[in-house]
DNA sequence: GTGAAAGCGCTAACAG
DNA sequence: CTGTTAGCGCTTTCAC
């Protein structure tokens, strides 16, 4: 630790107390015009900068925020951090960061350590928030905490969207497009609440349009290589004609694997990602899939939390559905025989019944 | 900040002093076995977790490393961090966040809220390392810093790849191929170290070879559509056959540019990129480009950032090298009329005179 | 308008 | 083996 000078060597400096430099440096009382000028020539002569540690331990408050995230690996997740650090900079408040790479144990002792850093709040995205024995911690602790993503079944503070009417979305697309057959491919995380509600709501409204029910594929995610699961799928149902990956990053690694299989994207099988990352539009064939507000939901959330902090309270339990978008792309064709458009206008932005109206800046 | 329960709660329940609990905590001094047990137990009953900001003002460590990069959006830095992240968590260090986008005022006012919240260490991307009067800041406070992807003039602690001798392997991948009417498209930060390194090394070969200087592009680095500036480039040289994008990001965008405007990838123009990022083996064409080990990078860096705040000292000022890969891929087109294959086997990592031969585990 | 002093949670002498 | 005490850098009464 650097930066040794404390106010106690500006006070000498300036010949006053530590009290004096104290209430100079943060306008919180009074002090002449000349013990001010003095001070302030001190400081600079010195060099001075606040110990914000020192600054903690006597405020009891860190001025920073817990970020905890699965991982750096996807673009999501760089994207809602990037939308924190917008709301936490506006309001003075630092990122401690941490990564749990979609492991409870791993996400138990990263939130262990934030706590012991004193930070004042805490934003996560967890594997599975309902099955999360860390909320209670929180809870206990009295330490204000907002998920991102997650969508648990109890009223928790969390900031997403509506991943299960997302998902009919996706299946009306695919059904418009004259797709019947398709399969759900699911990273390991499948286990996690928000791609239990894509599944649920992709099936419901496949068994509404009298469809056959999608068939379900778990992937490994930290493989790079999905052809073996590939191939089970296509045994299993011959005649798949798409699949609605429940990321993009996955969506992309799942193309890649069609094409080393040997098949021609989007002819021989459409796909439909989810997330919305920035690659996806720049892309051949461009990825269909469905808009997520990430750096916005990363914003909400901290400037939530940040209000929480400040008014010594916890956020609202309730989550905040923020409006999603599904983008039509070129990997998502329409099936001969059918004769509705596929890449129609882009439909546009659906609020959910829940999402507040307020307007979004996105970025 | 919560985790209300001191050292002092701890005391009182085990019928002992803060000192003895300390002890016993930290493995620090005798204890008999009775006063441990009494002492756990209050622990463990109270719920009892440590303050680090009240051990860090005594200690005068944070346990924290700063890290500031310009920006998340591309998933190199998302890497290096990652990267970052394995070394600190081995060491049990955490991190601390701060994003600069390519603003030196930024990178000022970041690095000062990091030193102010004595962070032990510093990694840092600048935009121009050379020019950065932060670095003297950092020596007048005495504290220890690794740049990560910068390649100073000067004799400072850095992590990266030899961009000089890179671009001049890109260089050379192109000629061979049979390209000789080419351009660099940079980012606005071409005033930065590392790409206008990579511009000598690219204009050096090309000179070296008797072939024509390649243009030089810039690109502002915020806008997504470079068509207006594409369009200049083939105003200015009808003929451009190839792109060196100054990295992948840009690559792709530039891609999606190139197609917009009509032209075939790669048969109307080929693209190579630089860094590695994982999507772009994912992509079709699959990106041609300079594979950085982005994640030993900045394992490598932390590690020794450690190593130094542990022992007390600076970093060793020089620059540490690691070895990159050119990597083909389809995005690199042999012209007609050429017949040394462009997509021949990989060429082998390739150590830099400067380089340390210690293994890398890339992740 | 200014200073002395207590104390935030913790560790480290120093006594006993 | 254990307790007392003095800070770490800062803010904040409370006197003067």
């Amino acid at each position: 630790m650097a930066g040794r000078v404390t106010l106690h060597d500006v006070a000498r400096r300036a010949n006053c107390s530590v009290a004096t430099v104290s209430r100079v440096l943060n306008n919180t009382g009074p002090a002449s015009a000349e013990t001010r000028a003095r001070v302030e020539r001190a400081v600079a002569e010195l060099g001075f900068r606040f110990n914000e540690i020192g600054r903690s331990l006597q405020s009891k408050r860190s001025r920073t925020l817990g970020i905890m995230v699965p991982t750096l690996s996807n673009p999501v997740f760089a994207a809602i951090i990037e939308g924190i650090q917008a709301a936490a900079r506006l309001s003075g408040y630092q990122i401690l960061l941490a990564c749990a790479y979609y492991d409870p144990e791993e996400e138990s002792r990263a939130i262990d350590t934030l706590l012991a850093k004193q930070v004042d709040g805490l934003l996560l995205t967890l594997t599975n928030a309902d099955k999360s024995k860390e909320i209670a911690l929180l809870h206990q602790a009295d330490l204000p905490f907002v998920l991102i993503f997650n969508q648990p079944e109890e009223a928790l503070p969390a900031v997403t969207v509506d991943n299960s009417t997302a998902a009919r979305d996706v299946a009306k697309a695919l059904l418009d497009a004259g797709h019947r057959k398709v399969a759900y491919v699911a990273g390991r995380f499948r286990s996690s609440d928000r791609s239990e509600r894509r599944y649920q709501g992709f099936t419901q409204a496949f068994a509404e349009a009298g469809a056959p029910p999608p068939v379900l594929v778990e992937v490994d995610y930290d493989r790079v290589d999905h052809r073996a699961v590939l191939t089970g799928l296509f045994a299993r149902q011959p005649d798949t004609t798409a699949l609605f990956c429940s990321n993009d990053m996955l969506a992309l690694a799942v193309m890649a694997d069609l094409r080393r299989m040997g098949m021609s994207l989007p002819e021989d099988i459409s796909i439909v990602g989810f997330d919305g990352i920035a690659v996806s539009t720049l892309i051949t064939p461009s990825l269909a899939t469905v808009v997520t507000p990430c750096h916005a939901m990363g914003r909400r959330a901290a400037s939530g939390l940040i209000d929480a902090i400040e008014n010594r309270r916890q956020p609202p339990a309730g989550t905040l559905l923020l409006p999603y978008q599904f983008r039509p792309g070129e990997s998502l064709m329409a099936r001969p025989g059918r004769n509705r458009p596929t890449r129609s206008a882009p439909t546009r932005a659906k609020a959910s019944p829940l999402s507040v109206s307020r307007k979004e800046t996105e970025r």
